[in-house]
Parts: structure tokens; C-alpha cells; sequence
DNA sequence: TCCAATTGCATTGTACACAATTAAATATGA
DNA sequence: TCATATTTAATTGTGTACAATGCAATTGGA
């Protein structure tokens, strides 16, 4: 996937046709090297917590709105239960929620809050401020750029 | 991770300190998503290439320039030896590259592409147009994110 | 009412991703 | 020259990520 455009004062090169496969021209691999230094920056912060990072954003889905099911969950994080079920049981052994079978429909699974779970949040709202300053990018190009994954996302949902 | 800035006609609102633990506020979890997205999109267009997704980051590094050790593609990609190892066996159990030891220093590898990984490279060459028609972003969009999220990640290495 | 279709979660199998560790090879400095 | 430090790739252990599949519960339509 590369980007294909006429060059512009501010624009970075579209790249020529001989250079469609190059590394440096696809945004796919933009995207997946920058998340992967963003995940792996979260570890050191995120272990003092007990929390992988894929756990981390279990957590901030459920400080936003629990109880949730397995479904809302893996909607809210694009996840499947393959993914999720593992995650959520070793967030149960951990302490931090409960995992229990809906009364009204046994084929669900309300995910609840503990109280070290909700406890845990005062400690992961420093994260985020001391993540920031590992980006050295201005504020306002955060906002920028988170907006326009956001957008991204929502194209390609669609 | 959050966004911290005055709100300004073009950029969306920076969050509110209640708010500072949204998923939607995290650029950190806008950045998976969307990688998440786009590496899934990949897989239809790569399976009948024989190719996982980091397996065809790793045929295009190699493609631009082969052969390689593994510690350069692991500097290229930004994985390990861990993460590279037990992939170049597949690559190479698939017949697309060989691995050999170096002969000048023995704990190096080299990486070379076979005929079969060498003539992959023009079907591969169909993959990034048909991903982008996915993106439905404009091409200048696509060439923008790309630089930002390529600046962000020499920021965050420096 | 009853049965087939659908849903929700768990499991299975495969491929990453990375920290920590190991073993062998090479480089470095006294 | 030789011992130690460093380098390179492989391995080990753990936690994802996702397609496919399985099972039980629920829904929907005849």
C-alpha cells in the first residue's frame, strides 16, 4: 500500500513508479512501525501496574463503562475472543476484574470491575502524560494525528 | 497517552482532564487500531502469495536490498531475533529465501532470495494499489500520514 | 410450538512480538 | 598474546492476534 500523489510545496514526494515496493513509501509499514514503538514505549510504564498494554486498554474500556461483555469489549478494541478470553482471564487472576455468566442470556459474559481494578485507574492516569513527552511532538500535532487514524479507521469500516 | 493543546479552528479538541483516560483520547490505541485495520486488510491480498503480513515487510526489505544479515533486517524492521528467526525459517522452508551462515564471521547470517522470492516480487507489485483503493483516504492524505507517522518514530528513536 | 438459524464465548492451531538467556564467534585492550 | 568484553543469532518463556471450529443458549419464523 503506497501512496500515489502529485508533489506539493508541503507535501512530502509521492514516490516514483519504480519505487512502489520500497519500505519507506508504504504507510502500511509507517503505521505498524509506529505502533510498535508506541506499545513497546507503554511497557516500562505499564508493568509497576501488573499490565501488559493490550490489557491496559481492557482496563481504560472498562474505567469508561463496566460492567461490559465480551462482545462490547471486543468491539470497543477490534478484538476477537481469541484474543480477549486469555487477556480477561489473566486479568481475573490478577484481581483487577470478575468474569461471570449473564443471568437473562448464559451465552454472555459480563466483565466487572474489582475494587484493586478500579483502584488501579489513579495509578494509570499518570501513563499517559508521561508517555506524551517520550513522543517529542507538539500537542497539537497529537491531536492531529490521532484524529486523522481515527478517520482512517472509520474510511476503512465503512 | 493523550493529547494535551488549545482547541483550534482545524484540530479537534484536546480532551478535558476528566477525560484524559478515554480510548478515544489515546493516540496510542488510534495508532493499534488503525495498524490493526490495515494488517488485516493485508491478509486476503497476501494469502494467495504464500505471505503473512510481516513476512511481506520482510520480502520487501529484501527485495530493496538483498542479501541481508539478520541483524539488518531486524534493524530495517524493527523486530528481533526472536520474532525473525523463527519467521526466516518459514520464509525459507517456503522457498522463498536460503539462509547461510556468513564466511567471514561466522555468527552472522546472510539472507538471500531464491528464483521463487526473486519472482514473487511482480505479484507483490499488485498488492499496494489494490490495499489503497481499501484506504479510501486521498492519495496527498495518504502521503501526509505517512511522513508524520515516520517522523513520530525518528523522534521517539533519537 | 418446534426446529433451524443465529449468537456469544471458548477452544484449537498457527504466527507473531519481545524480554531474558545462551552459546559461539569476534573484537578489544592490557 | 591472551583474557575479557562485545556481538550475532538462536532459544526459551510468555502474551498476544486471528481464522476456524465447537458448544450451548437464544432467536426467529413456519
Amino acid at each position: 500500500m503506497t501512496a500515489k500523489t502529485k508533489s506539493s510545496p508541503t507535501t512530502p514526494a509521492a514516490p516514483a513508479a519504480g519505487d512502489l515496493l520500497r519500505l519507506d513509501n508504504q504507510l502500511c509499514f509507517a503505521l505498524y512501525a509506529a505502533s510498535g514503538l508506541v506499545t513497546r514505549a507503554y511497557r516500562p510504564l505499564l508493568e509497576p501496574l501488573g499490565l501488559t498494554y493490550p490489557q491496559y486498554l481492557v482496563m481504560l474500556a472498562l474505567w469508561e463503562d463496566a460492567p461490559r461483555t465480551v462482545k462490547a469489549l471486543g468491539q470497543a478494541l477490534d478484538l476477537d475472543s481469541g484474543t480477549l478470553t486469555p487477556l480477561l482471564k489473566r486479568l481475573e487472576a490478577a484481581g483487577f476484574v470478575t468474569r461471570r455468566r449473564d443471568t437473562q442470556d448464559e451465552r454472555k459474559v459480563q466483565i466487572e470491575l474489582t475494587d484493586a481494578g478500579r483502584a488501579l485507574q489513579a495509578r494509570a492516569a499518570e501513563v499517559p502524560a508521561a508517555l506524551a513527552c517520550q513522543l517529542h511532538l507538539p500537542l497539537n500535532e497529537i491531536v492531529d494525528l490521532r484524529a486523522t487514524l481515527q478517520d482512517l479507521a472509520r474510511r476503512m469500516k465503512a
